[in-house]
DNA sequence: TGCCCCCTGCAG
DNA sequence: CTGCAGGGGGCA
């Protein structure tokens, strides 16, 4: 599900209810969602969250981090006390916890919960150290963050000439091109860059390097500003959906007039993605 | 550099 | 029933 807006906003919630809390008991309802010794968590206190890409990272005092990977329908919803949050657009209309999908439970000092639901199994939780945390591979290939400061559109262009011959769409989703893009941001990006998603990246010029810049991080920007995007399974830790879509150009849009121009959105297949195009926007390439 | 796979559930 | 869904690891 997520990617870096759906991420970026579970850690500034979570980062707003957990830091401080100590772990109480940790229950694993699918043992293969979780990685490590989970007692050795028990008492624990939780210092600090942050997020590289679309991993999340929940630092604890001692030196022990929990990386957290959402993967495609991975949740973390926070309940406390007997407050019922939200609600689930298909999963649980009542919000209640736990639920068929919930694979972690969280349990803290406070009595308050934080429930780790994946529907489709892919996302993990893994307790590494500070020795694992810096020799993570997954972490350590990864290419720049969007937002930091010292990433300009000629790292961009530099990163993605290492993949010539690729689609534009496929090398911007390479997380070790640009880290945190997925398959919704990388559909927008490319409408507002006004480039056919197939065009290779060697027919790229410095325009369209700096047009994809702008692109990623206007799409990216605009995502966190909306809550993010749910298709089915995206809500953040209070149980609320993200709105993105209402406000996206092409993802999920098939066959609606486009907001610029009113020719109809088309949606192909690109190298196994659902990807989206506005066919006036963004001219074709020669194929 | 592409394709299959991990899994579950929903829409058509 | 088939196809498809915010990801990414592993394998030719």
């Amino acid at each position: 599900m997520p990617e870096l807006p759906e991420v970026e906003t579970i850690k500034l919630s979570l980062s707003q209810k957990l830091i401080g809390l100590k772990i109480k008991k940790i229950t694993l309802l699918n043992p293969k969602s979780f990685d490590g010794n989970f007692k050795g968590l028990y008492g624990l206190e939780i210092k600090t969250i942050w997020r590289r890409a679309k991993v999340l990272g929940i630092d604890l005092v001692g030196g022990v981090t929990l990386l957290i990977h959402l993967k495609m329908s991975g949740q973390l919803v926070y309940q406390n006390g007997q407050r019922i949050i939200g609600g689930h657009p298909t999963l649980d209309m009542t919000g209640s916890m736990p639920n068929n999908s919930t694979r972690v439970i969280f349990e803290f000092n406070d009595d308050s919960k934080l429930f780790f639901n994946d529907q489709r199994k892919f996302g993990w939780i893994k307790i590494v150290n500070k020795e694992q945390l810096a020799s993570n591979s997954l972490l350590k290939k990864l290419g720049p963050e969007p937002f930091d400061k010292n990433f300009t559109w000629k790292i961009l262009k530099e990163n993605l000439l290492k993949h010539k011959s690729q689609p534009v769409k496929t090398a911007i989703l390479d997380q070790t091109t640009i880290a945190g893009v997925g398959n919704i941001y990388a559909s927008e990006a490319c409408f507002l860059a006004k480039l056919d998603p197939r065009t290779k990246i060697k027919d790229l010029t410095d325009s369209d390097f700096r047009g994809l810049y702008e692109g990623i991080k206007k799409s990216l920007g605009n995502g966190l500003k909306h809550g993010g995007s749910t298709i089915a399974n995206f809500i953040n830790p209070e149980g609320e959906k993200g709105y993105y879509l209402d406000y996206a150009y092409v993802y999920f849009k098939a066959g609606k007039p486009c907001k610029i121009c009113l020719t109809k959105i088309e949606k192909f297949q690109l190298n196994g993605r659902g990807t989206y195009v506005c066919p006036n926007c963004q001219l074709a390439p020669t194929l």
